[in-house]
DNA sequence: ACTAAAAGTATAATATATTTTACATAAAGC
DNA sequence: GCTTTATGTAAAATATATTATACTTTTAGT
């Protein structure tokens, strides 16, 4: 599984605090996700899709072996 | 919150119990989900996309209050 | 080099998702 | 009515996501 969070996040010029605020979650949750430490609920992934206008397809993509 | 797994598994005619294990999970999973008990993880919710071929914004459809 | 802001990391606590087992109800065919 | 298959439901156990607190490291500006 790989995601495109840091790079929508740049893209955007947010901090990942910023986001977190934007997204109502705490600020390691956004870095965990980052750092690809755990996937968030499909919940979290909806309103980043809807915050960075991409599907959640777009954002997480599956990989060989998911 | 609202979803379209109901729908989706009967176009392609497929039981709860088949949908469970061509997604490797319960069949009590797949009823959760369709009955709103909870969300899937972003991982089931990409793996159900796949199968049927549409995106995880098009099978769950964020609500007023979510 | 100093400072401040941003990002990374760790651990424990809580919330949510998923499994397992088991039983109850609904629908369909015979 | 009986049987079978599909669906609904429940409780306990496990796995995973999220929060809170706190500390370290990196980055950028001055």
């Amino acid at each position: 599984m790989k995601n495109n969070i840091k790079v929508e996040r740049a893209k955007k010029d947010m901090t990942q605090e910023q986001l977190a605020e934007a997204l109502c979650v705490s600020r390691q949750t956004i870095n965990a996700i980052e750092k690809n430490k755990y996937l968030p609920s499909t919940l979290l992934a909806l309103k980043m899709s809807n915050l960075f206008g991409l599907t959640v397809n777009e954002l997480f993509i599956l990989e060989e072996g998911d």
